[in-house]
DNA sequence: TCGATTACTGTGCAATTGCACAGTCCTGAG
DNA sequence: CTCAGGACTGTGCAATTGCACAGTAATCGA
């Protein structure tokens, strides 16, 4: 049996709240967040135990149990799909997989994972299928590899890509690490006035690498 | 600051009642499984939130949080370390650590981590200070990257090695992936023979690597 | 058109729950 | 000996909380 949208809605949030302060959401709360009645929370929370999503304990204040994914997602990670149209690119709720990886073993702690899709970092030791971990920050240093987000203008595509970043004064050079390719230079100034060009921001910087599995 | 002994009482129950229900005991659970009065009960939780191993949410029921890992063992995966005398390297109690990584994300499963100490193996995408995966098994197929683990018959140390695996009858190559190291070659019926030469066994094909920071 | 399901509002109650305050008993360090 | 801290008992209160019951409205397949 399937979830309608306004129950997944429900239960991403009880899922997210467990993560947070671990221990379970109350009727209150929800109907709080969800600015509805107490009683309504109470028939989601019903729908959802109907529905083998979670298990209830009567008469247990926040007795709420989730029963799949129970593992806590302190530590793992979400990996990202490569384009997204509308919805920010590295929303948790948008997260194609969780991976059981504590985020505090990459320095700073990563925020996200990114699967590389070519070669084009492959003198730096990342391979096609790599998974990179990304810590979240606006701003790079020269020489970081970055994952860069691109925005299609046309399309309202957002892509995100792996590059080695350099900076100089509003000429920003996104370097592959593979004679093969060339690089892209994007002149902020004009970036910011111009429609044509794609947008571009820093979604944040690599500090660290999965693979699974050996390569060829 | 560390606990005392009732104290670690209280805190296993916990742990343990939030595995099997999902969310944290109230006062009044507390106080009915340990016998005593429910303020017994909050007293003790407010030592362990002084002591740091829980957080409290105030005028929530239940708003217990867990700050120290409860993360079960089944997650993690041990790092051995390079050189190990007499015990055999790759047991779980000379781990140098272990890292919350879920070794199901290996195909097939990880069993252990190696640190790869040279630059061997660079165009293998493997570089100095990985964290290979490692699969435990005792035979390879040409092409396979191994974990072999060579004894020094005099020291009566034992290493382990990153190498792409190669059998020709019974000579086995282990070939670096770095044009300026050399293919050990060993041959196996004089391996089993002779005390000079330096004993070696598969200790299992990498499957996958974890690489905790940017590279250079 | 009917019934089932979803998604709510509104009210009320009794039990649960966190919390405050007042005490007791014991142990170990200064 | 004193004093602090741990480990409790006991009481009381206000807020929280789960839950029951009574409705409303919209959607949708039969």
């Amino acid at each position: 049996m399937s979830l309608t949208s306004r129950q997944l809605e429900i239960l991403s949030f009880i899922q997210e709240w467990i993560r947070e302060r671990g221990f379970p959401p109350s009727h209150g709360d929800l109907a709080e967040h969800f600015r509805f009645n107490r009683n309504a929370a109470r028939e989601h929370l019903l729908a959802l135990a109907r529905k083998g999503e979670i298990e209830l304990s009567a008469n247990d204040a926040r007795g709420i149990r989730l029963l799949k994914d129970s593992a806590p997602r302190q530590f793992e990670l979400p990996l990202f799909g490569n384009i997204a149209a509308g919805a920010p690119i590295t929303a948790p709720e948008n997260a194609q997989e969780w991976l059981r990886i504590d985020p505090d073993l990459f320095r700073p702690r990563a925020d996200f994972l990114h699967r590389v899709d070519g070669d084009s970092m492959i003198e730096a030791g990342i391979l096609k299928g790599d998974l990179v971990g990304i810590h979240h920050q606006a701003e790079a240093r020269n020489g970081d590899i970055i994952a860069a987000c691109l925005l299609d203008r046309r399309t309202g595509e957002e892509s995100i890509t792996l590059k080695r970043y350099r900076r100089r004064g509003s000429e920003v050079s996104l370097l592959p690490e593979n004679p093969r390719y060339e690089p892209l230079v994007i002149d902020l100034k004009r970036d910011a006035d111009e429609q044509e060009l794609p947008g571009f921001r820093i979604a944040g910087i690599m500090v660290g690498l999965f693979r699974p599995g050996a390569p060829g």
